[in-house]
DNA sequence: CCACCCGCAAAACAAGCGTTTAGTATATTG
DNA sequence: CAATATACTAAACGCTTGTTTTGCGGGTGG
């Protein structure tokens, strides 16, 4: 039953996607062999090229699977949040908090996301211009309510703030270390939103008020 | 008394780790071969093993050679920028401040920092344990002075800036074509740092007050 | 019932990989 | 000056890689 030439995702295709997923955010994707991805699956390394084509075709599929997962999150940021923030008192519409909540806790994505930002294929720089303009939408919203303080850089101040907020998703695992709670966790989550939180409120720096040197 | 069995930087050798250097960085190590950096370097393939003993020893090699030139722009931040920034007014001390000042323009080490922190290997993970070190003492000098508050919480704000500013260099190919302006050029650092500053010294957002309606 | 296609495995393939070997100049040392 | 170590190349080796080929079982359509 419907099965045809363009199949859907039974079993077997979904499962290989998947391993190769999980595998590629562990390790990238060059230091994956497809061997290992079709023994995780439990499949033959025939299957593998014979579902997608090429390792390249994989590869491009778990992009596609991803992107569609991250836009997925994202979107709720965009049109749900703003008035629910607004009215909550939450000041930080956070995209690690989005993630935190999406992936819950051994979900591959974080990481491949990292790996997509940072190698610089197009797949990844599309998934950024893409949050970039929803940050930009929602930073203006923001502004026009009286929730945010006007920039008189609006690009930079947006960028600024999702890079800020990206970073809790690349460097996880030094942040994790460093402070001893992984900030992907719904406790350590909390304790990073908390002190961020103030930052962004009431800044971090004190203005040099007036020469007080030696 | 030049030459012993462990040999100075000549020539070759430096040569090889240069270019395996920008290889590296420019497309991960895993996808670079030894025959591309040898041609890169204008040897032949087996020097690079006669010199590093094998591909991965080439790796460490450049990785403490990056690691050394990243620990020296970060010394500069920790010594002397803090009295020189209490009286200049300058209030963020930043490192992609300092980076963009040190690796002027094509310089690949940006790049091998993202590639050092994106792939959970140790020597990414010392690096960042050293800096966050440094921005914590960085940071309780700065509240024993006055010029930074005080936080709840200080390994997240030391965290918090620190990944900041990393962000910076890790996605400085996405912020460059989001804002028009590559934030690693003296240009394109000072339009940031400008609105960084203002969010670090007033913050973002507004605090909910009360219900304000329309 | 037969032909066919699809999901799939096993085996084989060519290419490219990191590395080894063998050998040649060029210095350095006793 | 012989002896030795060093910087280096050219060629080859073995292994792993992504991919192709071949073939088999089981539904499905005519």
């Amino acid at each position: 039953m419907s099965s045809t030439t363009e199949g859907r995702d039974l079993t077997a295709r979904a499962n290989i996607r998947n391993a190769a997923l999980r595998l590629f955010a562990e390790r990238g994707h060059d230091a994956v062999t497809v061997r290992e991805i079709a023994t995780a699956a439990g499949v033959s390394p025939g299957l593998v090229v014979h579902h997608f084509g090429s390792k390249e075709g994989l590869r491009a599929a778990v992009d596609a699977h991803a992107a569609e997962s991250f836009d997925r999150v994202f979107a709720e940021l965009g049109s749900a949040d703003l008035s629910e923030m607004l009215s909550s008192g939450e000041a930080t519409p956070t995209i690690a908090e989005a993630f935190a909540r999406a992936f819950p806790h051994g979900s591959p994505l974080p990481a491949y996301l990292r790996r997509l930002l940072l190698t610089n294929d197009p797949a990844g720089a599309a998934l950024f211009g893409r949050w970039y303009a929803a940050t930009r939408r929602l930073l203006d919203a923001m502004v026009e309510v009286g929730a945010a303080a006007p920039s008189e850089d609006p690009a930079v101040r947006a960028a600024f703030l999702l890079v800020n907020d990206l970073a809790v998703i690349l460097l996880r695992n030094q942040i994790a270390s460093a402070i001893g709670d992984d900030p992907l966790t719904p406790a350590g989550l909390d304790r990073w939103a908390r002190d961020v939180t103030a930052v962004y409120l009431g800044g971090a720096f004190a203005a040099p008020r007036k020469e007080q040197g030696t």
